[in-house]
RNA sequence: GCCUCUGUAGCUCAGUUGGUAGAGCAGGGGACUGAAAAUCCCCGUGUCAUUGGUUCGAUUCCGAUCGGAGGCA
């Protein structure tokens, strides 16, 4: 059967602050796996407080891939990530090891997971940049019209309010000739590109998930976020991917002088709370989740047998 | 001690000329196909402080009680 040659992937999601990190080391040390991130900020070096990357002390020797490699000038997207990945797993299972894919990024799992392949469409930033001063001079409606013209299904699925989708669907039907339809048949494979298994690492009790997520951030003002913020504040207009980064923007009113410290951290809470509560959405509609408590003491042994079980064909596990 | 104001959703407050109520924020749910830590959509029942009274009917009027704020002594 060809689908045993596939590499075995571990895939490990979950909102901000939930241990993901922690958890991703236990089990790679004791599965012999090297980590991949999946996460659309940890990739910029320097920016390690905010993004809460991990420490090289945190890593206890275990490789790491996708981490703190890219300039913060760099842009990033899920198709760089999916490509990136897969060279990772690749190798990794060349060599006989596993990949764990840790992460928060949804769409980022999501699409690894499906070997979305998004090369077909052109870079056009021209077409991108007319398209957002036609949005400004005659506003969504007409843009929508439009849309609504070329790719019907399409214009059913983007909220004209959504400027961002809206553009980019109207992007992509002008520069490929195609429908959304058509695109998504052509960028997913026949066949999903790795054996995997997908958990969900978090908290069940949401009013404890938002503690831990308020007492992180202290953790990490203490660790120097406030200069590392302020770094970014200095360059954000040459950091197009970083500067939307959770942790930096909410102390630009500060920096600005039009905002209390404080109150900064308090919209840095309140952002972060949010993002976790999209993320467990996303993390819900996945198919095949494997859900983990994070406050299981057992859960790194409950989370590697599952591994043993049905990523290396390991059935008669102990009755314990 | 007396007088005045006040007590409505987790918070800040509207409102009901008596027919059991609605905004903002907080919060919840959802979408997501080369920006995703981004972007967008949807969601408001709460002993109207407690307790008596008037009334067909009170959160709304009257009294008492208990909170809170201010003023005068």
């Amino acid at each position: 059967m060809a689908g045993l040659d596939k590499p075995r992937v571990i895939l490990l999601g979950g909102p901000t602050a939930c241990g993901k990190t922690a958890l991703s080391v236990q089990m790679a040390r004791q599965l012999d796996a090297e980590i991949i991130s999946a996460d659309s900020m940890q990739v910029y070096k320097g920016l390690t407080v905010g993004t809460a990357q991990v420490t090289p002390e945190e890593m206890g020797g275990v490789v790491h891939h996708l981490v703190n490699f890219l300039d913060p000038e760099t842009p990033y997207s899920a198709a760089d990530f999916v490509e990136q990945a897969d060279v990772c797993i690749r190798d990794i299972h060349a060599r006989g090891k596993l990949a764990l894919v840790v992460g928060g990024t949804g769409l980022y799992l999501s699409s690894l997971l499906d070997g979305r392949r998004y090369s077909l469409t052109p870079e056009d930033d021209g077409l991108r940049q007319s398209l957002c001063d036609r949005l400004e001079a005659e506003g969504e409606q007409a843009l929508y019209e439009e849309l609504r013209q070329r790719d019907p299904q399409a214009a059913e699925a983007v909220h004209p309010h959504n400027h961002k989708r809206l553009i980019r669907a109207l992007e992509l039907s002008i520069s490929t000739g195609q429908t959304l339809a058509q695109r998504n048949a052509a960028s997913l494979p026949q066949e999903k590109p790795y054996t995997s298994l997908l958990f969900c690492l978090s908290d069940p009790d949401r009013a404890r998930l938002y503690d831990r997520i308020d007492r992180r951030v202290d953790v990490m003002l203490s660790r120097g976020l406030l200069e590392e913020a302020r770094r970014v504040w200095e360059n954000r207009d040459r950091y197009p991917t970083a500067a939307q980064a959770i942790g930096y923007k909410e102390y630009f009113p500060f920096f600005d002088g039009q905002a209390t410290m404080e109150d900064c951290t308090a919209q840095l809470k309140q952002a972060s709370r949010r993002y976790a509560k999209r993320q467990l959405t996303w993390f819900r509609h996945m198919d095949g989740v494997v859900w983990l408590d994070a406050c299981d003491p057992a859960v790194c042994r409950l989370a590697v047998e599952r591994v043993r079980q049905e990523l290396c064909g390991e059935n008669n596990t102990q009755p314990v």
